[in-house]
RNA sequence: GCCCGAGUGGCGGAAUGGUAGACGCAGGGGAUUCAAAAUCCCCCGGUAGCAAUACCGUGUCGGUUCGAGUCCGACCUCGGGCACCA
């Protein structure tokens, strides 16, 4: 008997997609266009089950969508700059671009035999001049509209290494090679303006529709939208020129529940006081030694210092408070200024403990009279509470309503006035690394900061350069900084500083639809491919990746490289969890951590152990696949030993797509042998063996229509995990089945059409075994006969109270009075009722009954 | 710390407010075989019972409802993000 060989089937309907030009994706304006679109890669080196669930999920949707007449877009391309390049050239020698551009061919090797539905011809990686090119003339574009400008912002300062570190590259405070302990250090840097957009980001997220509720929420919950109260405070004793202290509140109705004022570490006034005063110094000093990320602000230990200085209470100046520098205001948030009042806030409330200020309460819940001792009272801002220390509106009032007349009420007196405020900051893109897209500007001691001439570019990264040392190998670089001023021609420096990997990836959707134009992008490509109608990726890039290119797609816009409709570029956003596996750590002699690869640990009876060493090694559980934490499996021999569509029905199977899935092995082995199944049916079927009795042929026909059905919804609702149930069983009601042969082989052939896009090669494979016409990759998709979905009797489980306790066949549309009949005649309700009436009889028809009793 | 999710058999999971556990894995029993592999059939949440059946059961506690895994409130645990990882 003939087996099942994926080893040979695979290459063999490789290389007749390619030969038939199938995916090829040429603009065709009399053909509706569907632009599916995965996340694209960092060329890490290996490809990661991430990548298989990921492209798999994109690859059933682009060829489900091509199978219903759709001209279909699904490119491929590489996430190219970053550090870990630098990181490898700095460890293991060798240059960034060598590393990259073979880690690339490395994972394009090992991508091709999945037999993704992909258009390689479209590829680019955002490390080729061409691409980061154009991506300079945007930018040079952006800098002429005013969308990019320059401040001074703080970033990680390693003071051993001289160099800027990456908020990951601090650990515990310490910089990761150097175990020195890192500083704030502020530096001119490039910003776009993306926060002049924060109201139109914020309302064209209600246009998103098809994207999950909860990216919405987060990326709502990020810009941060708030009113608040803005005023100054007269300050009693403060240096020349800080007679007022500005403060933003979003709580105006607490402020006659203040007992403090603090401000950032980074506020101007903070940084006049710390020059007479050594104190003041030593504790700015303190707080800049931490990182600079938020997480790390948030969660170190609240600490205040009294500056001696005090302010007057806007509404009665005989009415002081101390102003206090406190570690965890952000100077970029609001006026860098606040004040607190400890009684309805619990940060405040511990600084206030800690510092034996006042606690004043400003309202109390609406039946209680308890005053707040350690636990601040916070109640939702929409809940009514009573006012015992307001000053505008009625005593007993929602937060929300207290705040809106608390605005009214300063403004009237001329305390402040009320303001919208965001959080979201203005994205810093300077970077003081190698690898990443050169910034196009020149700066000359004449003309100051001039933007590249277009015809000069792309400016090429130097291929000369050395990481043997710290620090940004472009400013070292004993020629490339010399450039002739492209504004008056005389000796001039280039920006040493590169972009973010973001802005790289903000774009390369759009670089899809003209991958090889000579302008950033074609008008009538981007008109016809734009949007993309489906973008699958991770949740953890639900904000910062998203976000920004929602941004970047209005700058590219207002710089006439993308249509009006592109603005918001993705209709459709689907977020698959994560692959997960353990984590396999050992510490190093500094007890820093060091990861392993799953590969590399041996199993022992005591537990985990590093196979070269025997070293024993923690277990991290169900963590996120990073290359970073080298807990990644090789989905290279899962392909080799069971073939790419096992692999990709593996995971399709089980997890629902959005959630988490841990890899195990052991479902590797079941999906083989159900494909194996599947093929030998169709073998079967073929040579006419199996047992026929063509009573059967109805049953089967309607449960092909039921499976076409179920599985259409299923890819549809992006359930691949139902589809494939069904896609199950389906396959034993074949396998069961006495129907004749012609119709077996219809089933088996329609089984094809709709594992096609989930395991294309095997498809293929039975589609041309039972005489399929063309490929099955060509093929229309089915569809389901409404007549043939229709059941005519029904099972009506019957509840006692809410229990299950019987159930009755009844036809689809019998009358209520009819059903009521049947129940109470049924055993075992009258075994219940004993004779008794029930007192309410509740049929939802064609589902279920309950007796009540 | 803040924002967003998720918790259902031994495991992955299914279930428009309407029969909890579809489908798959693991496990148990059987058929086939000289034997094995492969394949096929049956069983499979817990407790009690020969059985019919009864009771318990969807992270915890409380609520709404004829009926709650699903809705509401509080909590616990795990995961993602926090602006220089990508």
């Amino acid at each position: 008997m003939s087996r099942y060989d994926a080893s040979a089937v695979e290459p063999k309907w490789q290389s007749a997609w390619d030969e038939a030009g199938v995916f090829r994706a040429e603009r065709d304006e009399n053909r509706p266009k569907y632009y599916v679109l995965e996340m694209f890669p960092y060329p890490s080196g290996r490809i990661h089950m991430g990548h298989v669930r990921n492209y798999t999920m994109g690859d059933v949707i682009a060829r489900y969508k091509a199978a219903q007449g759709f001209n279909v877009l699904h490119p491929m391309g590489w996430d190219a700059f970053g550090m870990p390049a630098e990181n490898a050239a700095m460890e293991q020698g060798g240059h960034p671009a060598e590393w990259t551009y073979g880690n690339i061919a490395d994972m394009r090797d090992q991508l091709k035999p999945m037999g993704l539905s992909i258009d390689w011809s479209r590829e680019f990686a955002t490390c080729d001049a061409e691409y980061y090119g154009q991506q300079q003339a945007m930018f040079i574009d952006m800098l002429d509209k005013g969308l990019v400008y320059r401040k001074a912002a703080t970033v990680n300062w390693d003071p051993v290494d001289m160099t800027v570190l990456a908020n990951e590259q601090v650990i515990d405070g310490k910089g990761w090679r150097s175990g020195a302990p890192v500083e704030r250090r502020e530096l001119t840097q490039w910003f776009f303006r993306i926060s002049d957009f924060s109201e139109e980001l914020l309302e064209a997220l209600d246009g998103l529709e098809k994207w999950p509720e909860k990216v919405r929420l987060m990326q709502r919950n990020w810009i941060g939208r708030s009113r608040g109260l803005q005023f100054g405070f007269e300050t009693v004793g403060a240096p020349e020129g800080f007679g007022t202290l500005e403060v933003y509140t979003t709580r105006p109705d607490t402020l006659l529940g203040a007992s403090f004022a603090a401000i950032s570490p980074d506020h101007p006034l903070a940084k006049r006081l710390e020059a007479d005063n050594p104190d003041i110094a030593a504790f700015n000093a303190e707080c800049r030694k931490m990182g600079t990320s938020e997480e790390a602000l948030e969660t170190a230990e609240k600490k205040g210092f009294a500056t001696g200085l005090r302010v007057k209470h806007p509404f009665d100046p005989a009415w002081e408070m101390p102003v206090y520098i406190a570690n965890f205001i952000l100077m970029d948030y609001g006026t860098g200024a606040i004040f607190g009042c400890p009684a309805h806030d619990q940060r405040d409330l511990d600084f206030a403990r800690k510092y034996g200020l006042d606690v004043i309460d400003v309202f109390q819940p609406v039946d209680s009279d308890e005053s707040v001792d350690d636990t601040a009272f916070v109640p939702p801002k929409t809940e009514k509470v009573r006012y015992v220390k307001g000053f505008a509106g009625d005593a007993v009032q929602t937060g929300e309503d207290a705040v809106e007349a608390a605005i009214d009420q300063c403004e009237a007196r001329g305390v402040g006035k009320g303001v919208v405020n965001y959080r979201l900051r203005d994205w810093g893109i300077s970077r003081q690394r190698y690898w990443g897209c050169p910034i196009p500007v020149v700066h000359c001691e004449t003309c100051g900061v001039v933007p590249e001439k277009k015809e000069n570019l792309p400016v090429e990264l130097p291929r000369d350069v050395s990481f043997d040392k710290p620090g940004n190998p472009l400013d070292r670089h004993p020629t490339w900084r010399d450039v002739a001023c492209p504004s008056c021609g005389k000796p001039a420096r280039r920006e040493t500083d590169t972009m973010d990997t973001f802005v790289d990836s903000s774009w390369y959707f759009a670089r899809f639809t003209a991958p090889r134009a000579e302008t950033p992008t074609t008008m009538a490509d981007a008109e016809y491919w734009m949007n993309v109608d489906q973008y699958i990726g991770g949740i953890e890039h639900a904000i910062l990746h998203l976000l920004y290119s929602r941004f970047f797609a209005r700058a590219m816009h207002l710089t006439g490289h993308l249509p009006k409709k592109a603005t918001e570029p993705f209709d459709a956003l689907f977020t698959q969890g994560m692959v997960t596996h353990e984590i396999y750590v050992t510490r190093d002699d500094r007890d820093r951590p060091v990861y392993h690869l799953p590969g590399d640990i041996e199993w022992t009876e005591s537990g985990a152990r590093l196979g070269a060493t025997g070293e024993p090694v923690e277990v991290i559980p169900s963590a996120k696949m990073s290359k970073s934490k080298k807990n990644v499996v090789d989905p290279v021999n899962i392909i080799r030993d069971f073939g790419a569509d096992t692999a990709r029905w593996f995971m399709l199977s089980d997890s629902p797509p959005e959630r988490d899935v841990e890899w195990t092995a052991a479902g590797a082995e079941a999906a083989w042998k159900h494909l194996s199944r599947v093929w030998r049916l169709a073998d079967e079927a073929r040579a006419g063996t199996a047992p026929a009795d063509g009573a059967a042929d109805e049953a089967l026909t309607r449960a092909m229509h039921r499976t076409i059905d179920e599985v259409t919804r299923g890819i549809e609702g992006f359930a691949f995990n139902k589809a494939v149930a069904k896609l199950y069983e389906f396959t034993n009601t074949v396998a069961k089945s006495k129907a004749g042969a012609e119709t077996r082989r219809a089933a088996l052939r329609v089984l094809a059409q709709l594992m096609a896009p989930m395991t294309p090669h095997l498809a293929e494979d039975i589609w041309a075994m039972l005489g399929g016409a063309g490929l099955v990759a060509e093929a229309a998709w089915p569809v389901a006969d409404p007549a043939m979905l229709v059941e005519d009797t029904v099972t009506l489980p019957i509840q006692v109270n809410g229990k299950r306790r019987s159930e009755i066949q009844v036809p689809k549309d019998m009358a209520k009075e009819e059903v009521e009949k049947r129940v109470l005649a049924d055993e075992a309700v009258q075994r219940v009722l004993a004779g008794a009436a029930p007192k309410k009889l509740i049929v939802v028809p064609g589902r279920i009954v309950n007796v009540v009793i």
